[in-house]
DNA sequence: GGGCTACCTGTCCATATGGCTAGTACTCAT
DNA sequence: ATGAGTACTAGCCATATGGACAGGTAGCCC
């Protein structure tokens, strides 16, 4: 279904819109504003790409860091945050980002758009404030619109799979997910990296019990009994890379 | 910088160009004709958005399984192929495009656009015929086009830290990478989700040695001594999800 | 048939890992 | 300052894992 253009009208908002505000369906009103923050020039293209298409949908920004977003969030007051948790770092930044948006500006909805899926940040994400959470690879461009106007209205919009993840969580007693400690982070970083617990202790200058103490504590967060596992959850839930 | 836009013209191909023909730049002349095959809606959406900002290029299919990359490119002969290896189930099957595009259409120049890195990947993309290795998450917009460019003309194009992967394993002896067999698969998937050679056997409903066996050769294939390492190549190579 | 490959089984033994209990150092709120 | 909580360190012991053997079956290609 091919689409004609027929005028175009100049933006306010340096690169936020193009042809979008022409489609002459209807008068410029109340649209849902967005700032897309994504680590990856080609998403946020996308993104944009796909939400231009939808006159109900304005992207008023786009950010690339943790900072920025909340810079970004502060200044154009959004109604919908669509992010990506792994913003080139920790994916733990990301769920703060979480935390502050929904604490200090409630009026921005936030949707998830996760290049992979994790039980352990799908479950901390939506205790943690955002609404929806969708998984880029399996998102088509209805869907995002669709998942764009849910949240924007107070709704929660899941992609495939994750409805599963959350309802199986509901009763959930607390946090089911906890944070690994700096030195867990190491490592298991380093377990990733095939070396045994003799390796690790002595790269890190540590006891051999102690890294065994360790391995122990971050299977125990993260719900496995066995390092193989272990490494892929952490991988899985971008904790580790 | 908005754009402003006048005219449409219709298109022979479906959704293959909106307005990239009509920038009224010049006339359409020579334009490296690029077919995109990709799983995710949002990166096809982002890399059409990125290259019709470009001139020089023009998007004249997508595609998001493997035979439909096989199809399009035999009905298209594009100039450009940019593949996401990874387009759904197995990454070998990505590797295999490779081969047979290579092979039967030496005019269409393979550009992978990778969601992450891996040695092994990498390598043998290369090996088997692909020009390019980008990494969706690092690159630029400008990047992207110039790798196009680039391959179009049969030169090479690597993303950050790809270069250096690639000169390191410039004088590798023979095939660095093997493929794993499919039992060897089925036990690798089993230990990333944490079973031991026991369950495993069990449930394979084979004997413990010969779990042992398979994990032994899937670990000499992907150089590794210890399963967590394996696990973890095994993601990050895309073998295992 | 001979040379491949994938697949399967076993034993023996050294080492790595996982589960347990116990103790230290430090922060924080009472 | 006292008690609670948390990160960290450590040693002991059963089990899991990895390495080096030494085999056997079936299918495929030349």
């Amino acid at each position: 279904m091919g689409h004609t253009v027929l005028t175009v009208t100049k933006s306010p908002i340096s690169v936020a819109n193009r042809d979008d505000v022409a489609r002459g369906r209807r008068a410029p009103q109340a649209r849902t504003r967005v700032v897309v923050a994504d680590y990856s020039s080609i998403s946020r293209a996308g993104i944009r790409s796909i939400l231009e298409r939808s006159p109900s949908t304005a992207i008023v920004d786009e950010a690339k860091t943790y900072d920025a977003v909340l810079a970004s969030v502060e200044e154009h007051a959004p109604d919908v945050l669509i992010i990506d948790l792994d913003l080139g770092d920790d994916t733990n930044k990301g769920l703060l980002v979480c935390n502050t948006v929904a604490e200090r500006f409630p009026n921005t909805k936030i949707l998830i758009l996760a290049s992979s899926v994790s039980e352990l940040i799908v479950i901390e994400a939506l205790r943690r404030g955002a609404l929806g959470y969708m998984i880029k690879s399996q998102t088509t461009s209805d869907e995002l619109i669709k998942a764009v106007r849910a949240v924007q209205e107070g709704e929660t919009a899941f992609g495939k799979g994750i409805g599963a993840l959350v309802s199986k969580n509901f009763g959930a007693p607390h946090s089911v997910t906890e944070q690994l400690t700096e030195r867990e982070l190491d490592v298991v970083k380093l377990t990733a990296q095939g070396l045994g617990n003799k390796q690790i202790a002595h790269s890190l200058f540590i006891s051999e019990s102690t890294v065994k103490f360790h391995i122990h504590n971050a299977s125990i967060k993260l719900h496995t009994r066995k390092r193989a596992e272990l490494v892929h959850r952490a991988t899985a839930a971008g904790i580790i890379k």
